[in-house]
DNA sequence: ATATTATTTAGCTTGTTAGCTAAATAGAAA
DNA sequence: TTTCTATTTAGCTAACAAGCTAAATAATAT
């Protein structure tokens, strides 16, 4: 996975962007309504997340929809933890065999 | 998950610390050789993954052994998961009914 | 005590990031 | 066409990050 998605995740603003549009589309103006920063400032950050390919901007009329990229956000997730070796699996039945 | 965490994994260098890590405890000199940056460089690294307990070091004799945290990177991990709604589970055996 | 080795801390430089305001663009409404 | 609204682009500043070298610290070996 690209260094841009870990960048692109490691600021709050932009991660609550994503869980926003986790929930439903929405345009530049909404999402901007939720933050206390000048709309500039939030106009950069939906950059920084279309360049990382986390979500995309649809131009409708007069404004812009924008919306989550579940698929690369999901596999993205996911090659960081195959990254890591870690392994989330459920079942937890068998233990690894010690000398006891 | 605190934003360090976030901002410890968004550089290629410590990521890699971390995969090093993973395989087993190394000294900082270990590490150090694995990458073309000055000692203090790395250093700081070290420091960066500390403070968002990734890893932990301990000092023996000479030298500073370090550890992966494997529990707080799993943990990490999974509340990356959760924050994004992501599930990772096996079975696809459901489809989402739709009309048709 | 002195020197050697391993690592960190301090201080500097350069590049990046995140905020801002002002101006540009583009579509909708009048 | 003029105006209004939504959004972005441009350009600025301050803070942060990552690299470096030189110096400090701490343990080991001579």
């Amino acid at each position: 996975m690209a260094t841009k998605v870990y960048k692109a995740l490691a600021d709050p603003t932009r991660r609550k962007i994503l869980q926003l549009l986790r929930d439903r589309d929405m345009t530049a103006g909404e999402l901007s309504d939720q933050f206390p920063f000048a709309r500039p400032t939030l106009s950069r950050h939906f950059n920084v997340l279309k360049n990382a390919d986390l979500i995309q901007g649809t131009k409708l009329g007069n404004q812009i929809v924008y919306r989550l990229n579940v698929s690369v956000l999901e596999e993205a997730l996911l090659a960081m933890m195959q990254a890591f070796k870690v392994d989330l699996s459920v079942s937890e039945a068998d233990e690894e065999p010690g000398q006891s």
